[in-house]
RNA sequence: GCCCUCGUAGUUCAAUGGAUAGAACGCGAGAUUGCGGAUCUCGUAAUUCAGGUUCGAAUCCUGACGAGGGCACCA
């Protein structure tokens, strides 16, 4: 079993001793919660609320409570000390005992330590990714990969069954005013070249000098590839083969991957039959020659289904690609990983889908994340071509730990350079992930590319100077466990260890995986911090000291795999 | 104009309504001979403003000021 039961458990126990002086046991259990320091115990119960009803301050209480536990015989087998603090009751664990239970679970689960069983069961759908064809894969898209990847991992580490849906955005308008670009300046010998480059050069072309004629040219194009003419659906599938290549080879270097892929343009006719059956319904209507659905009373403006040239727009194709899922999938939750600029599209999406009488519509979510900003605080948009290429990112970071490698003496070998890619991966994924998820992002080459701090390189240093000191002392896990009172430095890591859990199980209720990256850089500090003023190798307590660094290695390995973060023996 | 986010050290980011607001970068001072210095230790410095709710507010409510995003033929 996870070790999240077992310290609900001692949670569980404690909260049942303290009712005992009069109290349910759930509204202890409710307001049990960790302190700001371990020096201040390993849990704490606040007496604010429950002096109330026994007219007595909560300083007293704290005092009665302290009391009533230290004297319990029970108590005496799981805390070492209860101390009244203010409003506060301490308590603080027996730490060997506690100490000898996470270092077990550790060992036990493997590589399942930490997971539990909350989605058991359950068939969830991630929507993440989504990149644009024919443009670079951009930043924006980076984030909704990274994000996406990571709940998937911790969906998955909580029980749930993930599908990962790549929906590619290769319909569109903004398709048309490509071909426009390419009609009026493009060429074929140029596209098979630099095929993205290009193309994103001519669309950025194309809105510089935008005006209606354009705009109008554009949409026409459009038409004409939702009526199938053959001669622009040819330059369509080329210009989608090249972008899937770009695609892939990101996908390869962040180490993602995805269950499905299809894109927008599947569900241009479903759209369209959609639309026309909202009409029929009296939910969609028609205004200025357009298939509209009024949303104004639900304050979510007006959601347009079909434009007034008959082309479907890409709020109709989301709700056909929703209606199929459903059908197909039978999930019991949908989640679109896409940023927070398109929230009022979700929102009239979901609502429409309710209005049709589909009850899963509830199940439905919109994990958005922030945008990437300029760093004058500024929007990023690839149509005024101040966007930020994922292969820029990629090649400074990539050429910046080959420096550092070859600066340490690395000869590039094979192995080198895979090492070169697992590292420029963890600085890309954690610079996204250090932020809490809704937070806009100033992009920051520099932050991304740097090695020292609080990086993605850090993290992965912590993990390989763990696994040198293990291999220094030739350590190989010892069958019986080690058992030993933990001294405080020692216990500050177990004590993190043992967090791990519930960090899993938060990451999920929030979806939000910066939750596992900042436990992740919490724990790699400890250990920097243990191994400058605790050695090892030669310690009385060397035998406990290797067996907690394993244990840490471990976890460490575990929690950043679940962002998407690959260790590596040796840096 | 309307709707949604958000204002925390010089900068980039943290903080389930709880105890002394925590890191990183920067800046300043240290750690040779001991398991890897992509490290560690110490110092420096912050809740936009004004009210309110609460035993307790960076966090919740109201207002002001400031920033970002969105609001019918882009996605």
């Amino acid at each position: 079993m996870s070790n999240f039961a077992k310290e609900s458990n001692i949670r569980m126990e404690l909260a049942q001793l303290i009712a005992r002086i009069g109290f349910s046991v759930e509204e202890i259990l409710s307001i049990l919660e960790p302190p700001p320091s371990i020096d201040m115990g390993d849990i704490a119960l606040p007496c604010f609320g429950l002096g109330k009803t026994r007219s007595k301050t909560p300083t007293a209480l704290a005092k009665e409570i302290a009391d009533f536990v230290t004297n319990l015989s029970e108590a005496k087998a799981l805390v070492d000390r209860v101390e009244a603090v203010g409003g506060y009751v301490n308590l603080y664990f027996n730490k060997e005992k506690f100490s000898e239970q996470v270092l077990a679970d550790v060992f036990r689960s493997d590589n399942r330590y930490g997971s539990n069983e909350s989605g058991k069961g359950k068939k969830v759908i991630i929507e993440m990714s989504s990149p644009n064809i024919a443009k670079s894969f951009g930043i924006g898209h980076l984030r909704s990969t990274i994000i996406g990847e990571a709940l998937s991992r911790i969906y998955r580490a909580n029980g749930f069954q993930v599908i990962k849906i790549n929906y590619l955005g290769d319909w569109g308008t903004q398709f048309g005013k490509l071909i426009y670009g390419f009609k009026e300046w493009g060429n074929d010998t140029e596209l098979a070249k630099k095929p993205i480059d290009y193309l994103q050069d001519l669309y950025i072309k194309t809105n510089l000098e935008i005006n209606e004629e354009i705009e109008a040219t554009s949409r026409g194009y459009l038409k004409l590839m939702e009526e199938g003419d053959e001669e622009v659906l040819k330059l369509w599938h080329r210009v989608k083969k090249y972008s899937l290549v770009e695609f892939n080879r990101i996908y390869d270097l962040l180490g993602v991957s995805f269950d499905i892929t299809t894109g927008e343009s599947e569900y241009k006719e479903s759209g369209k039959e959609i639309a026309h059956e909202l009409l029929k319904n009296r939910i969609a209507k028609e205004s200025e020659g357009a298939i509209v659905v009024d949303l104004e009373d639900s304050g979510n403006s007006v959601g347009m289904l079909i434009k007034s040239d008959g082309t479907s727009t890409y709020l109709s194709r989301d709700i056909a690609a929703a209606i199929k899922r459903n059908n197909e999938y039978e999930f019991d939750e949908m989640i679109y990983e896409v940023g927070s600029e398109q929230e009022l599209h979700f929102q009239q999406m979901f609502t429409i889908l309710k209005k049709m009488g589909y009850e899963w519509a509830s199940h439905l979510k919109h994990v958005s994340h922030g945008l990437y900003l300029g760093k004058d605080g500024g929007k990023l948009s690839t149509r005024q071509g101040t966007s930020i290429k994922m292969m820029d990112i990629w090649d400074h970071v990539y050429s910046k730990i080959i420096n550092e490698l070859k600066t340490r003496g690395s000869v590039l070998d094979k192995n080198d350079l895979e090492r070169a890619k697992k590292i420029s991966r963890a600085a890309i994924i954690y610079a996204d992930l250090n932020s809490h998820r809704e937070s806009n992002i100033k992009y920051d080459l520099d932050s991304i590319v740097a090695t020292d701090g609080n990086t993605g390189p850090y993290l992965l240093y912590s993990y390989a100077r763990s696994r040198s000191i293990l291999s220094v002392l030739n350590y190989t896990r010892p069958q019986k466990p080690v058992v030993a009172k933990p001294e405080h430095e020692e216990y500050q890591i177990i004590s993190r260890l043992s967090e791990f859990s519930r960090a899993v199980l938060k990451a999920r209720v929030e979806d939000d995986p910066s939750i596992i990256a900042k436990y992740s850089m919490n724990l790699a500090r400890e250990l920097s911090s243990f191994y400058e003023r605790c050695r090892v190798k030669g310690s009385s307590r060397e035998k406990y000291r290797s067996y907690i660094i394993d244990a840490y290695s471990c976890v460490l390995r575990i929690s950043l795999n679940l962002i998407g973060i690959d260790v590596v023996e040796r840096m």
